[in-house]
DNA sequence: TATCCTCGAGTTCA
DNA sequence: CTCGAGGATA
């Protein structure tokens, strides 16, 4: 071969590699790709071939490169050349004003007077990853390490070599002759998600959160494995920096104090990152005194559960270098950074007891009670297990050391236990054989998830339970008749069923505790009230199984009265839309037992009759056959409101988006429902949309 | 029969 | 909110 040809190829291949690693510095750093995946995978194929044409040629920092090295046995490890330092910690607006006068303080004993508006801070998110340290010789990176004890970490090179937003080789004519970054490796939710669902299709192990799912991946000892894991990485320090100048090579090494940087202030080095060609975060915000820094964290708390990765909180750092030399190091932290934190959204917690709960319908539910634990901004101490295989699946033992957590949601759930941790006295959980608060037998039907207490009404926590069912917002809205009066009704035997609440006295209710003359006053006129519901609240409120709100409402205005449904046989009730042969059945044997027929003839001997409203509205009926579905909180509008407004307007209301659903009306923090309706394509529209659609300003 | 769409039921803390 | 399960539909 001439070398003329040797040349042009070579050139060729490096021309091919600069193109490669702007496309993958658009696509996985600055997320704005110019080209298509196809054309991206035709440059990779093209560079392979050449590359297999001319092996000499090879070199690491190739694109083809990443994933190269064979599994370890095990890490090496490494000594870091500048320590990486821990932050100190606060949580109360207090300490980060506290934080922000010493910095003042510090500055002005050492003649360097903060500028208008108090210190000026480079704030930033605090990721929930793990921390690495990449180091880049004369623009090649050459060497990746964990964090470690700060002092020593481990040798990961070559699996940060397969994160493709990390750069392997820095970008511009101008690189530094080594330089250390410090950032975070993490995992984005939508990552972590899907890199879960494949997991549980293989069989194979699934991950708790987005951190661990990092963590694992990063300490694979094949990387080939690591490569398959979408991991990402973000800059935000650095440790040892040497820049040439004037043909000298200087050495900056912040912790020694050394005169000049690079660049003057943290915002700049970031910046120059960036131009580098690393991933640095967009959320970073120049400003100035301790107003503005909680301004940020409440900005970004409000914004947390909408990011697309996880964050345990923000950091603040003095912005100029010259500055942060001034304030130093108090142990093993920086005195001019501080991390602000969040309350934790999950923790770790001792299962001290599984109790059971009788529901309604029955059904025991296993709960754990916990060691107390603040997380999320509340303290938990009981957490639902749902049922004995839920139980069973996430393998939660009485004794265990378990994750906890407030997803989004309000709803305290246990993530996981950590069998690691667990004592050997830890004891498994066993549904009890008969109920823990009647004594009745304990059943549970092949194909259902639920155990259920025999008892049916004989057990008082039923009786309690379907009093409070019938006695809520949406059924006969009897307000005042809360859990304790209940208890203490029941528990007395004067209140067996239903109708008996229909019998009750204001004289007879002030003998009860917590009950004056007042609130049982005020009790009885909601009773009274009761007195005339409308059908579907009072069929509703009897707790027939598989009857909820929707099929209340189907089953009323299908047949009109109480006594139309009593007579109507099972094949009546199909001719329902939306009633298949369980919930016929289900209807049909609840006014076939004689005691619910003795207690509706109570109920009738008590005065209380259904009224069949007409809901014959006319008008505008702008919504006629779509479905909508609201999620998050509203501006104006309670969920409530809003949904009436809906049905005045011949929609419907449902709880799951779906392809079919018309609009999904979002509020403030919106939940999971959001994200399905922009995957699904559904239209997601605010309140003013809603209101604009119904017609009314 | 499989799949999608809804509905029902249970749930925490302040 | 989430899960389980019933009902409708292809």
């Amino acid at each position: 071969m001439k070398s003329g040809d040797t040349r042009s190829v070579a050139q060729h291949i490096e021309a091919l590699r600069r193109e490669i690693d702007e496309h993958n510095h658009r696509y996985y750093v600055l997320d704005e790709p110019v080209v298509s995946d196809a054309e991206y995978d035709r440059l990779m194929k093209e560079l392979s071939a050449l590359e297999e044409a001319h092996p000499d040629l090879i070199t690491p920092d190739s694109p083809t490169q990443r994933v190269g090295a064979a599994p370890l046995a095990a890490f090496d490890s490494v000594r870091h050349a500048v320590v990486m330092r821990s932050l100190n910690n606060a949580f109360e607006a207090d300490e980060v004003r506290a934080f922000d006068r010493r910095n003042a303080e510090g500055l002005a004993a050492a003649g360097l007077l903060p500028s208008e508006g108090g210190v000026e801070y480079m704030a930033e998110l605090k990721f929930d990853g793990l921390a690495v340290s990449l180091r880049y010789e004369a623009g090649q990176l050459v060497r990746a390490a964990t964090r470690g004890d700060g002092q020593t970490g481990e040798d990961i090179t070559a699996n940060v070599r397969t994160i493709r937003s990390v750069p392997l080789r820095l970008k511009g004519s101008e690189v530094p002759d080594v330089l250390e970054v410090r950032g975070e490796v993490l995992m984005t939710r939508k990552d972590f998600e899907r890199l879960n669902e494949t997991q549980q299709k293989r069989g194979d192990k699934v991950f708790v959160n987005p951190r661990n799912a990092a963590a694992g991946s990063l300490r694979q000892l094949d990387p080939r494995i690591t490569a398959s894991r979408p991991l990402r990485f973000f800059a935000y320090g650095w440790g040892e920096i040497r820049v040439r100048r004037d043909g000298q090579v200087d050495l900056f090494r912040q912790e020694a104090g050394d005169a000049e940087m690079p660049r003057p202030t943290h915002s700049d080095m970031l910046d120059w990152f960036a131009e580098l060609g690393l991933p640095v975060n967009d959320l970073r915000r120049r400003l100035k005194g301790a107003d503005e820094l909680l301004a940020f964290y409440e900005d970004i708390g409000a914004r947390r559960s909408s990011l697309p990765f996880e964050i345990d909180g923000v950091v603040y750092k003095v912005n100029q270098l010259a500055a942060q030399d001034v304030l130093g190091y108090v142990a093993r932290a920086p005195r001019y950074a501080v991390a602000h934190k969040f309350p934790a959204q999950e923790e770790t917690t001792l299962v001290e007891d599984i109790g059971v709960q009788v529901g309604r319908t029955g059904a025991l539910t296993p709960v754990a009670r916990l060691q107390p634990v603040f997380v999320g901004g509340v303290t938990v101490t009981n957490a639902t297990l749902h049922n004995e295989d839920e139980v069973r699946r996430k393998d939660v033992r009485i004794g265990d050391t378990v994750i906890v957590r407030r997803a989004g949601d309000v709803i305290p759930e246990v993530v996981a236990s950590i069998p690691a941790l667990r004592p050997d006295d830890a004891r498994e959980f066993r549904m009890p054989e008969s109920c823990p608060v009647c004594g009745s037998a304990v059943e549970r039907l092949e194909d259902e998830a639920a155990s259920r207490c025999t008892g049916g009404l004989f057990c008082a926590a039923q009786r309690k339970q379907s009093l409070t069912h019938a006695a809520s917002r949406k059924a006969l809205d009897i307000e005042g008749l809360g859990e304790k009066l209940v208890d203490q009704l029941v528990d007395s035997g004067r209140v067996k069923s239903l109708a008996d609440l229909f019998t009750l006295t204001a004289l007879e209710l002030a003998a009860y505790e917590r009950m004056g003359r007042k609130s049982a006053e005020n009790l009885m006129r909601a009773i009274e009230e009761a007195r005339k519901p409308a059908l579907e609240r009072l069929l509703y409120a009897l707790g027939i199984r598989h009857v909820g709100e929707t099929t209340a409402r189907d089953v009323s205005a299908h047949f009109g009265s109480l006594d139309a449904i009593m007579a109507a046989s099972e094949e009546d009730l199909l001719a329902v839309r939306d009633v298949g042969p369980v919930v016929a059945a289900s209807i049909r044997r609840f006014f076939d037992e004689p005691h619910n027929r003795e207690i509706i003839a109570a109920l009738q001997k008590a005065g209380v009759e259904p009224v069949h409203q007409a809901v014959a509205r006319q008008g505008k009926q702008p919504l006629a056959g779509k479905t909508l579905v609201l999620t998050g909180t509203l501006p104006n509008w309670s969920r409530d409101e809003a949904t009436r407004h809906i049905m005045a307007a011949g929609g419907k209301v449902s709880g799951s988006v779906s392809r079919k659903t018309a609009y999904v009306v979002a509020g403030e923090e919106a939940g999971s429902k959001l994200e399905k309706a922009e995957s699904l394509g559904v239209t997601v529209i605010d309140e003013a949309k809603l209101r604009a659609l119904l017609g009314r300003e």
